[in-house]
DNA sequence: CGCAACGTAGCACGACCGTACTACCATGAG
DNA sequence: CTCATGGTAGTACGGTCGTGCTACGTTGCG
């Protein structure tokens, strides 16, 4: 037998090629041929891996969820205090590059998604993410009796949803009209006037 | 002298057909002949009026553009209750399909502006008019002393616009995640919480 | 009427596209 | 050692791309 390749993570690397070719010249400069000369490798060699181009941008899609949820996964839900609140949400916050590249290329593809069906399953799964994020955290600090009584946690966990998302978009492009800082101010604002 | 066309209203027509095909068939899709073929003309016809790619990506942009800012200066600014406010920040919400194609279109091609130089200088412009939208509300809100005293209405500005693209977004995609009303609701609230 | 202009259509070119297919190489089990 | 096998590279094909260019109506001023 000859040596064998790990695919997964083959196919990560490629579509990290994927990601570049996107954040430098856009999804219309991608192909099969100029992702493969950013990763450094052939066509065919590519095409072993990720025989289509819809699986190829399928799989720098994914690439945006797996990175989004192995971030989640590592923070861990100890919410005793707002910062601790605040921290949580933030991870879900382009904050840093590679957040925002993230974020840029997921709008990218899902803006594709129109002309290739398989990137329209994996559009809503991060945002779902974050609602579930959003929720487990008003849930817990309920439960902990951190948060006013009386508050009804559906519509604040689609308001802090809202907010969130807002709060995204406005840190991302070139000309940052959000600092970190007054992103997390914010955060901060609208979580104290329910705290109790 | 032979007949004479608008260039304006060609432009306008050329880059509804590019909106067309960007909405069915994604950004990807748009090619000088793709476009021409769904605005009925020949490739020749359409390179008369918009002479390459680059320009017909712009001419498709600076419509949206030009759309939204119609459709705001066709509002009048009378702000004397809180209904007012609300209609008017309202207006700059995708609440039907006319503006939620507008900014998806929008959406699409700010994402493709990696590749194509001329669509950056565009990005920016509506997010601008949203957020001096923002200002003109609070401001006239204040100045007719609806408002509660103390406010700093830099940050209400800003966190007013956040909330808005927010809420747009969460307007958008193909499975609502939000209804109107429920945004109309979350606005309503918003200011009620800072009304005198 | 005639002709200069403007709009329209269409072809040609070189480049790049997605994909199929084949030849080659390195490897490790037997 | 040998050889089947999985990975890599390269070529080829039919098609579409952006763009330059030419030829052809059509129109209304002089």
């Amino acid at each position: 037998m000859p040596r064998l390749i790990d695919h997964d993570q083959r196919r990560a690397e490629l579509a990290e090629a994927c990601w570049r070719v996107i954040a430098e010249r856009g999804v219309g400069a991608v192909s099969v041929r100029t992702v493969a000369a950013e990763a450094g490798v052939s066509v065919g060699s590519l095409r072993h891996v990720l025989p289509t181009k819809g699986g190829l941008l399928a799989a720098a899609m994914r690439l945006c969820l797996e990175r989004a949820t192995a971030r989640f996964a590592a923070h861990s839900p100890d919410l005793r205090t707002r910062a601790d609140a605040i921290n949580w949400l933030t991870e879900m916050l382009p904050l840093d590059a590679e957040r925002r590249l993230e974020m840029t290329i997921h709008l990218a593809l899902a803006a594709e998604a129109a002309g290739h069906p398989e990137l329209a399953s994996l559009r809503a799964a991060p945002d779902d993410a974050v609602r579930s994020g959003c929720e487990v955290v008003l849930r817990t600090c309920a439960a902990a009796g951190l948060l006013r009584d009386g508050l009804d946690l559906d519509a604040e966990t689609t308001l802090l949803h809202v907010l969130l998302d807002g709060l995204a978009f406005h840190l991302l492009g070139p000309a940052a009209r959000l600092s970190d800082d007054a992103a997390r101010a914010i955060l901060d604002a609208h979580l104290a006037a329910r705290w109790a």
